[in-house]
DNA sequence: GCCTTCGAAAGTGTATACACTTTTAGAATT
DNA sequence: AATTCTAAAAGTGTATACACTTTCGAAGGC
């Protein structure tokens, strides 16, 4: 059990799991027993059930009957699916974004972007992981439409997911060039070309994922550490 | 508890309690006991409390700290923001469906299209709700994206219970003669057509709820029956 | 008559108990 | 040596227990 930390609600233990799954500390496939959790987040059995039943709703883990749970491994077709789906989704985003552009949005995303270019320069990855998806999350916050920043920040925790299993690398720096350039076209207003490079953006992420990865398994006390 | 049921997994629990709210025999605000339907259903409250953290999950039921759960009450905000994130994603979606028909698919819709009108004639006010969800479900799942599919029908779970606290009367006829152009201009493949057609039609069931309607509480035994 | 206070009843939140399933490891057999 | 069988260990699934919070109603005070 982690030292400090006594009244853990079900929020929390979701919260560290995700962080542990989409920073690949549990890579895809590991188990999660229950008992081990329950002591390791010094809490009953219960609440890493709960736990454990709403990350398999946020597709991270995945629950075998009388088998357990298990850090999802998504296959290529559902990473291709994910994909799909964020790119219908997110190139109407940006168009509808340019539409309610403000001074004050346009600096906001561009804090974002000088956040993402440190950490690029850093090398850290799974900081760098986290600001590339924030970076779309970002813009449906700003549109000021919780739910679809919600859906999108599922979308993107699962994709995560995906890109740690398949990302080939250098692909990151590629990622935050192209997220300046569509500042760029929201800031000079352009709708047509913001929508065309979010959706080239999306598609170049997904064609950087080499489909052809081994999966090494891995400890829990060791990746929550 | 309902005769002839004994093995009730959370996953039916969740099934029968959406069902229930969907077609609005369970009101927005009515509140959800968790030992009134472990009675009902005759399991213990362990699975009760599972499908009421899933039904949170999926916005049909809010659960407040040491009060319980309720059925969802989705605000006007709310409302219009899944609206606009249907738009945006439905829209995308056609486009896409479009470049993939084939004949198969066409007749699946218009089987579909009959299903509704048959529907609306009868007067089947819950039949037809879930219908008029379902074309839209339907074209994700022709396109074979799952996780779009799966993701929609969320979406639509939740239209249906904002539809149902908002709806205004002969909104449902209307939607069903939108349905039958949308696949007209699909079967046509007329892209431009299609997208403006779905885009216009979700306007439409947006702009046909009379956000201003007052919602009666409502009994869990009643409901359920 | 209306508001406040207090206590019982009801209800939620978490832990634990227990039955049943899967896994594991060792012994017996071929 | 490899395979099969078997029993113990570990783990999951559901029910129950119990502490704590909220709710509700009645008694008392204003």
């Amino acid at each position: 059990m982690i030292s400090g930390m006594e009244a853990s609600s079900t929020a929390l233990i979701v919260q560290a799991l995700t962080k542990a799954i989409v920073e690949h500390r549990l890579q895809p496939g590991s188990k999660l027993a229950e008992q081990k959790l329950a002591d390791h987040f010094g809490v009953s059995r219960t609440l890493v059930r709960q736990a454990l039943l709403q990350l398999s709703q946020h597709q991270l883990v995945t629950l075998e009957p009388a088998r357990g749970a298990f850090v999802a491994a998504p296959s290529v077709t559902e990473a291709r699916q994910v994909f799909a789906v964020r790119r219908m989704l997110e190139s109407e985003m940006v168009r509808a974004f340019v539409q309610q552009i403000t001074p004050a949005k346009i600096k906001a995303l561009k804090a974002h972007l000088a956040q993402e270019k440190l950490a690029v320069q850093r090398e850290d990855a799974s900081g760098r992981t986290e600001l590339l998806g924030n970076f779309h999350v970002r813009i449906a916050e700003l549109m000021g439409n919780d739910v679809l920043a919600q859906l999108l920040s599922q979308l993107i925790a699962r994709c995560a997911l995906i890109t740690l299993m398949y990302q080939s690398s250098r692909a990151a720096e590629h990622s935050s060039e192209e997220h300046v350039e569509i500042v760029k076209a929201l800031s000079a207003r352009n709708e047509a070309l913001a929508v065309r490079l979010m959706h080239e953006h999306l598609i170049n992420v997904e064609q950087n994922l080499a489909f052809d990865r081994k999966i090494p398994a891995n400890d829990i006390s060791m990746a929550l550490s």
